[in-house]
RNA sequence: GCGGUCGUGGCGGAAUUGGCAGACGCGCACGGUUGAGGGCCGUGUGCCGCAAGGCGUAAGGGUUCAAGUCCCUUCGACCGCACCA
């Protein structure tokens, strides 16, 4: 064993022999319990970041510590290989997508191999080649033939700087995702999937999702957003149709005042056309266009609207309503039309103070005020004073202080119904079910569940991007190509200008084609799809990824599914992983899947940071981690960026723990080297311990340290993923095995077989590093061969332990007790023994409560 | 505004879920080794205090024999959604 620890070396030699053996490979008839292991796949950008290398060595801990603990173990890599970036650099530098993604791939794919992350190579996907686009193609047209992909004209959101359609979840905060350009509205035909007709099923699975972490199941389940209450009709006077509204409190219906539709409202034209308000509502919602979405968007925007010189009748008590236009009503969500409540919501309060509307309180907060004074150290009486009376003025107010009308306030808290009818008294809440009932029996509407979530459009007027499977024929409508055609190759002859429609209308080739059903000339779809639908599926490929027949084989999706470890970042919680399992849920539906929800247990990793921030190119703060895995090695910032912070926390980039984790490298090395060196020798000698009383004693602690060390790191990777404590474990064990070896009296044998087990625990986290150890000590095989040490539980007790004295709960002093005490031994003990008699000073002792192995409380006076 | 996560030494972070707060590491100080530096080995390191001792987990209150952990109030940080009727 070399004197110095040297990494590049050690390294590049182990990781070229892991490749040659084909020591990752996975064999589907191993024996083992199936485990399969997944990280989210990247984009191929170019070089590796810090995430990614956290996010793969997190993962990589675990399969190797899976692998084993005896498990037959999937842990697959591949590419998100379509996508925006490779556009524009061909646009930009004129080298061809598909060569820029595949140079990034080995690039990256390199860079992976150089970390030691341990992938089964051969399962590799990437989502642009065309033996993986022809089954996402094959998943839309099933899609389609599900009654679940359909086209739709539509308003869409268009960024003018990516001259792109952009989903929903792609418009953050009215701007484009990517380049944060305005984002602007425009007509087009668009190709759209029916995830909501699996929002309930989306919803309600996430209870079956116990080792998600909460906060994702909660983004989840907001951004479906299910909303229950009912849908009620108005009439319009001098109007055939009725007004349809959406609203979740019915209990409020007899406090309508007004009603508000949507500009984009079908009802609008017809309602004012020919009239005297047609040129100003017109004026009104041409005004609104030219607001981008980002001022639209936003929560502040003051309330504008229009009355469009109509009246709506309210079912309920026949009252007579203006109906007005306004920003604030959204056609894209209920009915695109509201009911408004201003004594009772606090959008349609501020917009009824500035329109001078009438304000009609329909829920009294009554008793059922906050009763502020329930905290004795409370502000005096504020109790008692009224319906609307004062209450502690610094508590929270469920009032909201308005100006004039002849409520001035809104009130959005539970109450008691007033003028209402036949309704007042009631608690609102049970009115709320009696007035649906009530309009129901009537025939004025019904109850209702409205969910956020809208269709997911999948059209990008884009290149690189799988191609959409669909033909336009005259007769036939549009009609998928057959599936024995699949795939439908990207064409290469394509012009890149950035401007306009889809590229591929610039190829001379791909549009014209037959009708798959008629035969006839037919145009071809020209547009793209969205490249979350590529990621939605690749867990499911990874498991037959080289199946050409079918998009995998039963027998093997039904051995590796679902997933039993996700692992990636949080800002995946909501769209891919909800597509995912839309996916999923659709493939189970149609009997492709036999799981229904992909991912059993999900990990979502913390944020690199550096300075305190996220590393970014505009804030010069990126770390490379090529540059310090050439200065420390791999194992060196693997062990560092498991250490510094649990996985699921963010993580601050410190070149000086870098140091400390190579540092540490460095100190089990020389430990190896030094204790494999005492060993040569004294190679005749039976042991070199001296023999003295205290040597037992010495070999006894080191064997304690090693078997502590055992169970903790098993119980912290297979567990709660603890790296960090895990490796704090390691280090506390080699500190232990210095201890013994400067101190004398651990016999070499003993020591050895410390050390090796040392390595084996440690080789999850540091590979390579382990592999040559473990040479090193006469082995031949690969470590990761090796079954998991096992731990001796009785290694672990002490003969004697000490423990703490507290008088009153705090601690005044310890003593040492026989292991094994019960708490009633070991608080009698206590009370009894001199240690306590003189921290007591004679006290009466009132009682003494012992927990084991830890303290006894000792009350007195 | 709504929803969520979280506040522990100079720093990153531990604390078996109600039982000795600060494990482990970084940093710092001192000692040893060394021609010197680096490296390595060792010791110390929450705060106040010479000490005895006292005080300490954002602040305040509560429950308990016992609270970083549970409950209430306040403050602060971060994340997600955001005119969703």
């Amino acid at each position: 064993m070399n004197e110095k620890y040297n990494a590049a070396e050690i390294e590049q030699k182990w990781q070229r022999r892991w490749e040659q053996d084909g020591l990752f490979r996975t064999d589907e008839d191993a024996p083992g319990d199936p485990f399969y292991i997944l990280e989210m796949f990247p984009y191929p950008s170019g070089k590796l970041h810090m995430g990614h290398v956290r996010n793969y060595s997190i993962g990589d801990v675990a399969a190797r510590y899976l692998r084993m603990k005896g498990h037959n173990v999937l842990h697959p890599m591949g590419w998100d290989a379509f996508g925006l970036p490779a556009e524009n650099a061909a646009i930009k530098n004129g080298i061809h997508p598909d060569v820029w993604t595949r140079e990034n791939m080995a690039e990256m794919r390199a860079q992976l191999k150089q970390l030691g992350i341990s992938y089964d190579w051969e399962r590799e996907v990437a989502t642009c080649s065309p033996d993986y686009y022809k089954w996402t193609q094959w998943i839309f047209i099933q899609f389609f033939k599900a009654g679940l992909a359909y086209k739709k004209k539509n308003p869409v959101n268009w960024c003018p700087s990516c001259e792109t359609v952009l989903a929903n979840e792609q418009v953050v905060d009215g701007a484009c995702e990517r380049c944060g350009t305005a984002v602007g509205k425009k007509n087009l035909d668009q190709w759209y999937l029916a995830i909501t007709k699996y929002a309930q099923r989306l919803l309600d699975d996430l209870e079956r999702l116990g080792d998600w972490p909460g906060n994702v199941k909660t983004m989840q389940a907001n951004w479906i957003g299910r909303s229950t209450g009912a849908e009620v009709d108005f009439e319009i006077e001098g109007f055939g149709e009725k007004l349809r509204i959406y609203t979740t409190r019915p209990d409020t219906l007899f406090g309508v005042t007004y009603m508000v539709l949507a500009p984009e409202h079908p009802f609008v034209e017809p309602l004012t056309d020919g009239g005297e308000y047609e040129a100003p509502a017109r004026e009104f919602i041409g005004k609104l266009q030219y607001l981008n979405d980002i001022d639209r968007a936003s929560a502040t925007l003051e309330k504008d609207g229009l009355f469009i010189g109509r009246y709506a009748v309210n079912p309920v008590n026949g009252k007579r309503v203006p109906i007005y236009i306004a920003n604030y009503v959204l056609m894209d969500y209920g009915t695109g039309a509201i009911m408004a409540v201003p004594a009772h919501d606090t959008r349609d309060f501020d917009f009824a103070v500035k329109y001078g509307l009438e304000i009609i309180p329909v829920v009294d907060p009554g008793g059922l005020l906050p009763d502020a004074t329930q905290e004795t150290q409370g502000d005096g009486p504020t109790q008692g004073d009224g319906p609307f009376g004062s209450h502690d003025p610094k508590g929270p107010s469920p009032w909201v202080a308005g100006l004039k009308g002849p409520s001035p306030r809104v009130f959005v808290a539970e109450g008691r119904m007033i003028n209402s009818g036949r309704f007042d008294g009631l608690d609102n809440k049970d009115a709320i079910r009696e007035i649906t009932a009530y309009i129901e029996e009537r025939g004025f509407g019904c109850g209702s569940v409205n969910f956020r979530l809208r269709d997911w459009l999948i059209s990008r007027q884009r290149y690189w991007g799988t191609p959409i499977p669909m033909v336009y024929c005259e007769k036939c409508g549009w009609v998928p190509e057959k599936e024995e055609n699949l795939p439908v190759l990207l064409p290469t002859d394509v012009t890149f200008s950035g401007k306009g429609e889809s590229p591929l209308t610039t190829s001379a080739s791909f549009r014209q084609t037959a009708c798959p059903a008629c035969g006839a000339p037919a145009e071809r779809e020209i547009d793209t799809m969205d490249t979350f639908l590529d990621s939605s599926w690749y867990f499911l490929r990874y498991t037959d990824a080289r199946n050409e027949e079918r998009i995998f084989a039963d027998g093997k999706v039904k051995k590796w599914m679902p997933v039993d470890q996700y692992i990636g970042g949080v800002e995946h919680a909501i769209l891919h992983l909800l597509y995912a399992r839309f996916f999923t849920k659709f493939l189970h539906d149609i009997g492709y899947s036999p799981a229904d929800e992909p991912f059993t247990r999900l990990l979502t990793q913390g944020m690199v940071l550096k300075d305190g921030k996220k590393m970014s190119k505009s804030l010069g703060n990126v770390v490379s981690p090529e540059e310090f895995v050439e200065r420390f090695g791999a194992d060196t910032i693997r062990l560092f960026i498991l250490f510094a912070s649990p996985p699921e926390k963010e993580l601050e980039w410190s070149e000086a723990g870098v140091e400390g984790s190579y540092r540490f490298i460095g100190r089990v090395w020389r430990l190896a080297q030094g204790a494999l060196a005492d060993g040569a020798g004294a190679e005749t000698q039976e042991h070199n311990g001296d023999g003295s009383p205290g040597a037992a004693e010495a070999e006894k602690e080191l064997l304690h340290a090693m078997n502590a060390a055992i169970k903790k790191v098993g119980a912290d990777i297979g567990g709660r993923y603890n790296f960090n404590t895990a490796i704090s474990a390691i280090m506390e064990f080699v500190n232990a095995a210095y201890k013994a070896r400067e101190g004398g009296g651990v016999r070499q044998p003993a020591l050895r077989d410390a050390v090796e087990k040392l390595i084996l625990i440690l080789s999850p986290f540091t590979p390579h590093v382990c592999e040559e150890m473990w040479e090193a000590y006469g082995h031949t095989g690969s470590i990761l061969l090796e079954p998991w040490p096992a731990y001796d539980e009785g290694a672990l007790v002490r003969g004697s332990e000490e423990i703490a004295l507290q008088i009153n709960g705090k601690v005044k002093g310890k003593f040492t007790v026989p292991s094994g005490l019960s708490a009633q031994e070991l608080a009698d003990m206590a009370a009894a023994s001199e240690e306590a008699k003189k921290l007591t000073g004679g006290s009466a002792i009132v009682k003494a409560i012992g927990v084991p192995g830890r303290l006894v409380n000792i009350v007195v006076k």
